[in-house]
RNA sequence: GGACGGGUGGCCGAGCGGCUAAUGGCAGCAGACUGUAAAUCUGCCGCCCCUUGCGGGCUACGGAGGUUCGAAUCCUCCCCCGUCCA
């Protein structure tokens, strides 16, 4: 274990923490650990069901890295048996069954992603049906006495919906108490996790000292906003950017940001201090900066971690290359002219936008022509019918691209 | 168990016998403007067929039947959700 200060390791987990309850706790447990050697046990959870991890989730693990730094036990927990109780949020379909098989399949496509930043050796993996699906219903029960419904809609997610009229089932109420469970077999010293977990962790604090343990510290991270600039990222709104995109897509999604965003993600993607980026901001205030450098630098900086810093290079290059200067992008897809869209006197367009994926379907492909949206070998296309000889067809709609080879 | 209210397109939410592929908002897509930013403005926004015309067909308003020339709109039964009472 590094031996840095207490003053230090807590300034270090710290920075960009939304909330810590309580930091005289954390103070106290790192002095003792340290005193007897012991690393502490900090868990963070994540659910199988989703197994793309986007730059929200990078939030969370580059503070589960500061911990790992500093010498202590990660556990990255997979909610296998906590994923299949579900938390149906609106009154979506229930979701389908996930076999244990599937649950490991994506715990492993987890281990490829998040073993880019976190220390395999130090990190212990489980899942908790190990613990939890064991439990008879009279150890539910039991676990279930330890709270009370006063308590459990104090949640303001369970406030809201209670009082809207929106239906709660039992099992959501007691979804908090597993993963509390989840704390005391562990025996967990600190837990991470988003804000909107706030009220999961704190209840694991409950929970542990009715079984007699030291309750964890909370620790969570401020949720990322998502491209859209207005809600949290997330992959079912599509406002993401994944962990395992492309470098030119990560680099393009990050160009995307608001200007206003991009001083978020400076602070929770990036080690550059507080103090940096202020600096940053009052610069471009100025007007001695350009926002679009400071953003171009970003999504060096985020490409970088993800992949390479010649892959960040390259990226960089190619959205000079293809924005600044409208040319053709160099990794453009193509494809083989489909079956079935030759006429007599030339291609159905219509048809090969849907078939070559830049369509969604005919009817889209056909709006897409008539609204002057596709442009073939440089000039815009109006008709559904193109003559087209034998040779390549460079085919743009929108932000993609592709190549079409035509045989004679 | 009883009384009442409700289930509409990805989401929210109008419509309450034909003019409704279904007002509006959000999201999405494309165009203009730019820094491929945001904001703003414009168009599109179920699927398929005909090389396209204000063309044709199919599917859609919880489910199944029924009434009608015609239903998301009326009737019956069923399923689901909420509120109040017990």
């Amino acid at each position: 274990m590094t031996a840095r200060p207490i003053d230090e390791q807590l300034n270090y987990i710290k920075k960009g923490l939304a909330e810590l309850i309580r930091e005289e706790e954390l103070r106290e447990r790192l002095t003792k650990a340290e005193k007897a050697g012991r690393p502490l046990r900090i868990k963070a959870g994540f659910d199988p069901t989703a197994p793309d991890l986007h730059l929200g989730h990078a939030v969370l693990l580059r503070k589960m890295k500061h911990f790992q730094d500093l010498g202590h036990t990660l556990i990255f927990l997979i909610g296998e048996t906590t994923a299949m109780i579900g938390d149906p949020s609106g009154r979506n379909v229930t979701r389908p069954r996930m076999t244990h098989e599937q649950i490991v399949a994506n715990a492993e496509t987890y281990k490829t992603q998040v073993f880019k930043f976190l220390d395999r050796e130090k990190t212990e993996i489980r899942f908790n049906s190990e613990w939890l699906a064991p439990l008879s219903f009279y150890d539910v029960v039991r676990l279930a006495s330890h709270y009370t419904v006063a308590r459990i809609l104090e949640r303001d997610e369970f406030a809201k919906r209670y009082k809207e009229g929106t239906p709660i089932s039992m099992h959501e109420l007691i979804y908090p108490l597993a993963q509390a469970y989840d704390s005391v077999m562990l025996k967990c010293d600190v837990e991470l996790g988003g804000t909107d977990q706030k009220f999961n962790l704190l209840v694991g604090r409950e929970i542990q000292k009715a079984f007699g343990q030291p309750p964890q510290i909370v620790a969570t991270t401020p949720l990322l906003v998502g491209l859209d600039g207005v809600n949290k990222m997330s992959k079912s709104l599509g406002n993401y950017i994944g962990i395992t995109e492309s470098p030119g897509v990560m680099f393009g999604k990050v160009m995307q940001i608001s200007d206003e965003l991009m001083y978020d993600y400076y602070e929770l993607l990036t080690d550059k201090s507080t103090t940096e980026i202020d600096a940053m901001r009052r610069k471009i205030a100025a007007g001695q900066l350009h926002p679009m450098e400071a953003k171009m630098e970003l999504g060096h900086t985020i490409v970088t971690d993800f992949h390479s810093a010649a892959d960040a290079k390259r990226a960089v290059e190619e959205f000079a290359r293809v924005v600044r200067r409208g040319e053709v992008p160099s990794d453009i897809k193509t494809a083989k002219l489909p079956d079935g869209v030759r006429v007599a006197n030339g291609v159905r367009l219509d048809k090969l936008l849907a078939k070559v994926g830049l369509a969604e379907s005919v009817s889209d492909a056909t709006r897409k022509i008539k609204a002057g949206a596709v442009e073939v070998n440089g000039s815009k296309i109006h008709d559904l019918v193109l003559a087209a000889a034998a040779g390549e067809l460079i085919i743009q709609v929108g932000k993609n691209w592709r190549r079409v080879v035509v045989t004679a």
